[in-house]
DNA sequence: CATATATGTCAATAATGCTGACTTAAAATC
DNA sequence: GATTTTAAGTCAGCATTATTGACATATATG
């Protein structure tokens, strides 16, 4: 059916994945990306906002104070892009710049309450769906999903999500 | 440190995640597509393709003989939109048409030779970061990965890739 | 003082998506 | 057999998000 072009040998050993295994992990992916972006959108457009926007609004909100050079490193797009949408967002009265009191050259950023507002807006519509997956799937799967984003995620940026422990226990 | 703006009650339940939990799986989902993604496009750009052609060799490779609806229905853009990108596949020789049979109303799509190499290059690119983190993060994970997964997808979706067993079982 | 760093800006361009309005061909239905 | 629906394609215009390259400004560091 699926001719991947791969040849499909099996094996009892389950870390030793099939190409069709392989091949469900990535699809995978591919859905529950899609569909948990796909979420916030509506609620965007009525700001006339875009994903870029959310990206923004999420990352800092979730590490006020961050600067303006620590969010390109996260989000990989040039300044010239996130400028754009940053300078959106600080004239529409999301986001608040504040330069940093001992390095003057350095921008921190913050939400806005009006920020906060739409931050939590659309979290909330996502934690419901991360929320709802973990709950079906049961308390062993969690650490499985979390241990496998980790795994793929680049060495460099591991450490800045994916302590080991569930942040329950903190 | 995170103020997301939520209350921040902890529960010893696991299934009960705090919003830090949630947001964590957050930001490992967008940690892990980002960087899933960004393997590919380097290879991509030498023939002059983006994403959205990766995608499409990606299904067509994966499910040959699928019809263009099909299609639009998986990647959940416009007619328009993959207009383009498949006109450009088909020009450039790596996806082909072929009528159906029956209904000769439909357009059923295969890759070329052309078209399977690039998918083989680009697949085994992504496949080795799959299987390397199935590795490390050890066979218990695996399933946990795929449950959240599934669980995150829209239910209209979900049997499209998510059958419960691993396919090494098939 | 010279150099490096952090940020911002201007200009041009590309990839990917959208809506709306049609067209063509073939199947399905009345 | 005529009408309607479905599958696919096309043309035009536009928005968003990204790119590269070239500079500008302010500040920190050597």
């Amino acid at each position: 059916m699926a001719d991947t072009g791969f040849s499909a040998k099996q094996s009892a050993d389950p870390l030793l994945q099939s190409d069709a295994g392989l091949r469900q992990a990535m699809e995978l992916l591919f859905f529950a990306y899609r569909d948990f972006t796909g979420e916030a959108d509506a609620l965007l457009a009525t700001f006339g906002f875009g994903r870029a926007h959310h990206r923004v609004i999420y990352f800092v909100g979730g590490h006020p104070g961050m600067t303006v050079s620590e969010l390109l490193k996260i989000l990989k797009i040039t300044k010239q892009s996130l400028s754009r949408v940053l300078g959106q967002l600080i004239k529409d009265g999301l986001v608040h710049q504040r330069t940093d009191d001992t390095d003057r050259r350095r921008r921190r950023l913050y939400l806005t309450p009006k920020g906060a507002g739409l931050e939590r807006r659309l979290t909330e519509r996502q934690s419901r769906r991360i929320a709802r997956a973990y709950r079906e799937a049961g308390a062993g799967a969690i650490e499985g999903f979390r241990a496998v984003l980790r795994g793929i995620i680049n060495e460099e940026d591991r450490q800045r999500v994916a302590r080991a422990d569930p942040p329950a226990a903190e």
